[in-house]
DNA sequence: GCCCTGGGACATCAACGTAT
DNA sequence: ATACGTTGATGTCCCAGGGC
């Protein structure tokens, strides 16, 4: 919540502020720009505003035909992106196209009436974990674990893993450790997709309530 | 009868493709 | 360039079946 209010006041200076810092219509750099929001760095979200705000507002308006209600739309989608800005790979698009996907979206959902929950921007338990998701091997996540919000302790985290059946543990390393999607571990270990689904969701519940 | 597990349906998110 | 539709991946919820 803290960092909402943190961004809202970035996002309303930026709106209230004179268009001299506007940044370079031609060679503006999305990517870059979402990289140091991940950063922390708030003059990116305020340059990223300030380039696609209007443009944003126009789409945002358009889905939820309401100009103030579009506001509010677009002053969520700004916070997403800040909150979430790590998240995006440039590998998969570009930082324009996430950044209008997320606005619109978000837009879309508060058509439908969704709006009321913000979505995956849940638990900081799941997001620690997703956090840890590093592609080289146990150990380095463990490294991780042990240095974060889990208990400092990656001892015993590793002991918590150690109490989980084989396979569901296998489940949690190859999705968070090796990177492979759902239907992927589905299939190296010959089980459906819900049973994966569950596995690791169960296993996250043991894992979160062995740690403490 | 209760609990646990496997499994699927549905909702949501993010990226891509296409029409304008 | 923009707007919108489609698609794939993921998460949540719920139900059925089996073991106790």
């Amino acid at each position: 919540m803290g960092s909402r209010d943190l961004v809202s006041s970035e996002v309303a200076a930026a709106g209230s502020g004179k268009r001299e810092n506007e940044p370079n219509a031609d060679n503006f750099d999305y990517d870059g720009c979402l990289r140091a929001c991940a950063a922390g760095d708030k003059s990116a979200l305020r340059a990223l505003y300030l380039r696609e705000s209007k443009q944003l507002l126009g789409v945002v308006t358009r889905i939820v035909r309401d100009r103030a209600r579009a506001e509010d739309v677009l002053h969520d989608a700004f916070v997403r992106i800040w909150r979430r800005a790590s998240t995006f790979d440039a590998s998969r698009g570009g930082g324009r196209g996430w950044v209008y996907t997320v606005a619109r979206n978000l837009a879309l959902d508060f058509v439908r009436g969704a709006g009321k929950h913000s979505g995956s921007e849940h638990q900081a338990a799941d997001d620690e974990i997703d956090s840890l998701a590093d592609p080289d091997d146990t150990s380095r996540w463990l490294e991780k674990v042990g240095s974060s919000h889990w208990g400092g302790d990656s001892a015993r985290l590793q002991e918590c893993l150690e109490q989980l059946e084989p396979t569901p543990r296998a489940c949690i390393f190859h999705a968070y450790v090796n990177g492979y999607s759902q239907s992927e571990i589905g299939d190296l270990i010959g089980a459906p997709v819900g049973t994966v689904k569950s596995w690791i969701k169960r296993s996250l519940v043991a894992l979160r309530g062995c740690m403490g």
